[in-house]
DNA sequence: CACGGGCTTGATATAACATAACAAACACAC
DNA sequence: GTGTGTTTGTTATGTTATATCAAGCCCGTG
């Protein structure tokens, strides 16, 4: 048996991972009212919520908008790239870059919790696009 | 003689240094107002996308607010740290991270143009008042 | 100097993102 | 089946950001 916020969050789970790309919680909002006209901002903000702490889902923090997270099965923070052009996303993990960064913001006695690295530019089809214009 | 805007730019920057912490567009606007009230948020906005485009000014995505570059001279992406009791930001400034995250994510082709880092956790002064308590 | 084109700023309005607060429904213990 | 704590739904509103057009300024030309 689900719990009850369950169904929602596979919901909009399923959404995120049809589009591939970063959504807004009003687009997901947006297509869920398909089904469900009366279904209000909350209730998607906390399903996001959920699928964020648990880790099904990135919050992109530099564009105000989720994406499915690929290579599930990692807990620990991402680093994104985001393509400006074509809005694509890739996730990479890298424990000694975390590491690093730990240890930079620690010199003066920080303790870290959370990252946020986001990397904005061109993806590779994108940048082989634009050589051919 | 300075350029039209400058004159704008110069009292949003001097709003953020005067308070030291990350301060909203809003609020920018907030006490602005009280010189000039009829100023309006895309005024503000203009003004902070020109200071943080020519370095002055940080915008901390998650957080959707700005600061003040203390360590000013420098135009290349800093770390960021922001204790999430006080509000305390610190700048760091490492181009050796910058690279090995470049290079994670050009793995794939990616070209990078823009990194944001923003590390969230606890300053040390706020971590040792806790132990404390 | 008048005028006109191009650019910057200002003002109005509205769009997009997010959450507070309370009401209703449910689930579990007893 | 009744009480109690928690989750969900709904209403309303708060916060962040930008589109759009109007007004002003700059400056080159006639």
């Amino acid at each position: 048996m689900k719990k009850r916020g369950e169904i929602m969050q596979a919901e909009v789970l399923a959404i995120l991972r049809r589009r591939g790309t970063p959504m807004s919680a009003y687009e997901v909002l947006g297509q869920l009212r398909d089904r469900n006209p009366q279904l209000a901002p909350p209730t998607i903000y906390r399903a996001l919520a959920a699928l964020t702490e648990r880790g099904g889902v990135h919050r992109l923090e530099s564009l105000n908008a989720f994406i499915a997270c690929k290579s599930d099965s990692h807990k620990d923070a991402s680093i994104l790239s985001i393509c400006d052009d074509c809005g694509e996303v890739e996730e990479f993990v890298s424990p000694d870059l975390l590491k690093a960064l730990s240890s930079i913001a620690g010199q003066s006695g920080f303790a870290p919790t959370r990252h946020v690295i986001e990397v904005h530019g061109q993806c590779a089809s994108c940048g082989s696009a634009q050589d051919q214009a």
